[in-house]
DNA sequence: TAAAAAAGTGCTTTTTAACGCACTTTATAA
DNA sequence: TTATAAAGTGCGTTAAAAAGCACTTTTTTA
């Protein structure tokens, strides 16, 4: 998952809960300026932000490991 | 999962490998000071920089949907 | 055990994410 | 249509991530 693939789930999450970018940058502590850059492709968030997003869409950052069922 | 756990991974994950800090600093573009902040609990940061030492550990960062299975 | 390797830390500089403001563009509804 | 809401952008500031250096502590191994 590179971060534009990032970006869109959390637009398509924040659009399919019916919220505007200005409601989840207050209900996520985000400001509104950083959340348009990153809906609009832009940015490197920091995980932090990434989280606090995430809180407020019901969204979790996680960190896998590739190619399960080749491995182990 | 908040971002120890994260490290904690990233951590577990050299170590099954082999790998010291130095050569994952090497082979993942990150720097060696950046990335025993990281293993030593301390910390934010960038997706960029997490997908980096992704890369270079088989690991990818994925955002999910929360709940799986008891909403959609 | 000593020596060597690896891991961890304090301090500083450089780079850039996050933010705020003012404004433009696009989409929505009256 | 045309107000109005929502989304997107340029620019400057501030806060902090990333990096570099020198050093200490811990772990490994010869």
């Amino acid at each position: 998952m590179h971060s534009k693939e990032i970006f869109n789930i959390v637009k398509a999450r924040r659009e399919s809960l019916n919220v505007t970018q200005e409601t989840l940058a207050q209900l996520s502590g985000v400001a509104l300026r950083t959340l348009k850059q990153f809906e609009s492709g832009k940015g490197n968030p920091t995980l932090q932000t990434l989280q606090k997003l995430g809180d407020a869409l019901g969204l979790e950052v996680t960190v896998i490991i590739k190619n399960r069922g080749i491995n182990s």
